[in-house]
DNA sequence: TGCTATTTTGATAATGATTTTCAATATCAT
DNA sequence: ATGATATTGAAAATCATTATCAAAATAGCA
């Protein structure tokens, strides 16, 4: 559900695109804006299916690139290259640490690395826009 | 062309995995191993059909995953969805700096950051495989 | 409210990159 | 050389995403 806030950007967002508010965009963004882990274009399209039984896999693909312009989601490529995507309100920059053998991942944010990484860039004479790091091992549990 | 030691890398797996030496995988692994830049699947196989007319694709995609296997390529995933090989030998471990204009990019490294990322896996109870970090920018031509 | 110009939708076809299939060919231990 | 097995190239299959397009929905305006 979210504060209402995420439905606001989108809408403000539509607005200024000159796009209309329909049913199928509302009823996305919320089963979206609900979840909390990354989901595939497929597991989203599943989910809202049984919701709104005649939606289009493309409308769904349309909306999550709409939201992702509007800075409400990320896109990520992962290694095996699978495309997830990820609800992004207040949800602030962080990278990834993924288990290769069950796929489990924690978010992390390291400020020193965050501020070496700056430091590369300028180092390099590149004006930074973003970056993505993913860190790959065996987890906790997978160790045993 | 490299030292030969390559070659022997790529020869001892084909015999650990009784794969046979082919000829289609020597000229594929030659004309790969002396080029020192990312490549397409696609760009590798334009440039080998000129000196192998009749090579296909597949051979082409199946030789680079044998490479990917043996340690010598690495498949590098890009933003933008593409992948790419790179030839990998006596080349150690790099991140890339990468332009979002002109699409150049620098293969950088910084040891602080690299021992970040390993006390990152420790915090986390994660035993280490490997990472991938991609830092977008743009670059000094660019910038002007 | 109704009208009308646009936009959006869902089903389907198209796309593009990679993989699989398979009969013909090449490899290599014997 | 022989024969068992692996490899090849061409074509078809795959898979996720994108484009197409007629029908339906939306929103500005009378």
């Amino acid at each position: 559900m979210g504060t209402g806030k995420e439905e606001k950007i989108f809408e403000g967002y539509l607005a200024a695109c000159n796009l209309k508010h329909s049913q199928q965009r509302k009823e996305i963004t919320d089963v979206f804006l609900s979840i909390d882990r990354h989901l595939t274009t497929d597991e989203l399209y599943r989910i809202i299916k049984k919701k709104v039984p005649n939606i289009g896999y493309a409308t769904v693909c349309r909306t999550l690139k709409l939201l992702c312009e509007c800075g409400l989601c990320r896109e990520l490529k992962f290694e095996d290259g699978t495309s997830r995507y990820e609800h992004l309100y207040e949800h602030r920059h962080h990278d990834h640490l993924i288990c290769t053998k069950c796929g489990r991942f924690v978010e992390v944010v390291d400020p020193e690395i965050e501020h070496l990484q700056e430091r590369l860039f300028k180092a390099h004479g590149f004006h930074p826009q973003r970056h993505r790091m993913e860190l790959y091992g065996i987890c906790e549990r997978c160790k045993e």
